[in-house]
DNA sequence: CTGATATCTTACCCACCGGTAAGAAAAAAA
DNA sequence: TTTTTTTCTTACCGGTGGGTAAGATATCAG
């Protein structure tokens, strides 16, 4: 099972030996990091579980990253790097505000399922330095209102119903982020069943349409 | 503004005297350490934190609680009982599947603006010991299994539309969860907004009905 | 081969935190 | 008042975690 070792060299190998490669190296501790951070959150994750993973001393860590809020805040910039990419997908492939928030819907879900993204999202600002919640902050608020201008944009153009867009912006965003508090990557759901209908029930809602048997809908132009 | 003080005096005043009424007391420090477990999360919360607020010195905790898990246990209980409360009444408000989803979530939601109920969904597991853990585990799947039967109480009877019972539920709970991760009891949305938009939004989704001007829909019986 | 540089380790510091031991001070019981 | 019980404080312990100092070891340039 030969995967392209320049691309993912196995973490634990980064540092089989002491070859010139910082590159690498930082990579590995950022995939490791972000890993433990999911399976223990910030608090509870130490540089030494770090480091043991790595089959390294805490010290040398150091060597790669200032402090463990540097690492944990680059691992935040990777996640909202992938996020950021969607979004600016969806703003060019044009369609009604209701498609954007279909296509959003469908793809930070999808976000949600990889470790660094999954990261966004369980990084606890509490955790944080002022500096580093102050960055934290500015990206959030950017995702929200790039959702909540989708939003508007459908309730401008007809294609979603009145209401209120910070409301629901926040129902959507708290339904996507809850992805990452029980999604387990081998578990039953894969990503993909898990965006499709996530994009299906937070646009179209559950609501039954009276398209049965007993009913028939009929538009009439006035 | 005198309050009925025998009911819910504050909680700095709990300990003025050494009168001995242990049951306001051991209330005092439930309601503080509710108040600062949802300031700092859990980890970041001392037992020293609480003491300093209510005015007395760590070890006093210990003569009302074994240890801070089951200070905050006994919080997450509260909350579970706020949200069991409304499951028994819906469960009677007998009604469709998508009626009964509309309710939990329009209580659920308010459940959340209350400092014992943001509780709930604050805690995380990881930072209990595993005794504990089963008992938060049971809740919570007690909760979502509820949650699932409306929903696919609703699919049988033709209220909602056919979909996959276990997504819809971790959707909609996971929108009301993360209420407690962005509301302050002093903010701008009010828990009636709150509650009233997200049953609407959750269950009849974003999307523009066709009742517009130019269209009108027309029920027919086959 | 040699000196310079990057890499990593051992040993340590300090602050903090959960929790306890032992006893003082107040309140209730006698 | 005297005794007993509850309530609370001072002083402390063991453990842990982030981070550093100082030096050892390997790599690389020349």
């Amino acid at each position: 099972m030969p995967k392209d070792a320049s691309v993912s060299p196995s973490p634990r190998k980064a540092f089989a030996d002491r070859r010139r490669d910082p590159a690498t190296k930082r990579e590995a501790v950022l995939k490791t990091a972000a890993q433990l951070f999911l399976e223990k959150s910030y608090g509870r994750m130490s540089m030494n579980d770090v480091a043991d993973r790595l089959n390294i001393t805490k010290p040398a860590l150091y060597h790669y990253f200032d402090n463990k809020e540097d690492i944990l805040l680059e691992c935040y910039r990777l996640g909202v790097g992938l996020i950021e990419e969607i979004l600016n997908g969806i703003a060019d492939h044009c369609g009604t505000g209701l498609q954007k928030v279909e296509a959003f819907v469908h793809s930070y879900a999808t976000v949600m399922t990889v470790n660094f993204g999954r990261c966004v999202m369980r990084l606890d600002e509490g955790d944080l330095t002022s500096d580093a919640r102050a960055e934290v902050r500015t990206y959030k608020r950017k995702i929200d209102r790039r959702l909540r201008s989708f939003i508007e944009e459908g309730i401008a153009d007809g294609s979603i119903a009145p209401c209120d867009s910070k409301i629901a912006a926040f129902s959507i965003a708290g339904a996507l982020n809850w992805i990452c508090m029980w999604y387990e990557p081998d578990g039953a759901l894969s990503p993909e069943e898990i965006a499709t209908q996530f994009a299906r029930t937070l646009t179209q809602g559950l609501v039954a349409r009276k398209r049965s048997s007993r009913l028939r809908v009929v538009f009439k132009e006035e």
